[in-house]
DNA sequence: GTTTCATATTCGAACTCTCGAATATATTCT
DNA sequence: AGAATATATTCGAGAGTTCGAATATGAAAC
């Protein structure tokens, strides 16, 4: 029996949502963690309402999740198993899965990434040889 | 350092691509064997016309593959990995996996459903109880 | 209270995509 | 050869998306 229009449809809300190269990195930078708005904005380089405008996207289809912090609002990904949709994406599509991976910015402002900024500078000023 | 932005509007192609509703369930049907113009145009009841169309659509896109047989032409995946990548899109979207099997029709007219049905026929009918 | 900083929202132009209609092309049958 | 069948391609109207510009809103600092 033909299955309703609808099951698909589901499927390709999600996947035409996620297929935006600006929300492709987004979600990427997000990944398991979460981030702020600032940190996607000087990770992305992208003026911060238009990152804006793409987490109101990302929202409104439920893949994302956000939980405030004083000013600084943090998005987390509501499934991180769309990570490995992207990643897999990637791989068909030729992409390295190295280049893939979102490097931290050297200049968001907001406190968790001003702690994890001490936490690592901490550690690579501790670390050996590899 | 930033990666160039091609990198994300490949993935980004792939994904917006097949995350066209139609184009999902062309894609499921073609699975990983293959499928026909009149074998999808009487599973998905939809104009042949505009099947056509979104199969040069995936195969602009190096998402498909066909090879001719006489008047037919017959379409597989270039990998079929995608249908994972569907799959998993279908989990997160909260859609049941087995609603997602394409079922065969019944009525598709080309020697190579002809002769699975005669086979599907056959072992239905020495088929005892499961 | 106002100012500053972080983020959200709306509008509109330009562009892209969807899908129907019409028709062209390839292969096989007569 | 023409007719029938299977499939491909093009065009265009309408809907949807992208992205810049402008601005609104929320929280903290002063």
């Amino acid at each position: 029996m033909k299955q309703p229009i609808t099951l698909y449809t589901q499927i390709s809300n999600l996947l035409t949502t996620i297929g935006n190269p600006v929300r492709v990195q987004i979600l990427l930078a997000i990944g398991t963690g979460e981030a702020c708005v600032c940190h996607l904005e000087s990770l992305l380089e992208l003026r911060q309402a238009y990152i804006s405008q793409q987490l109101m996207i990302l929202r409104k289809q439920k893949i994302i999740n956000s939980r405030r912090e004083g000013k600084y609002v943090y998005y987390q990904l509501l499934n991180p198993e769309i990570v490995g949709i992207i990643q897999k994406a990637g791989e068909i599509a030729g992409v390295q899965d190295d280049t893939l991976a979102i490097q931290n910015p050297s200049n968001c402002k907001c406190p968790k990434c001003k702690m994890e900024e001490n936490i690592t500078s901490r550690n690579s000023s501790d670390r050996g040889k590899e």
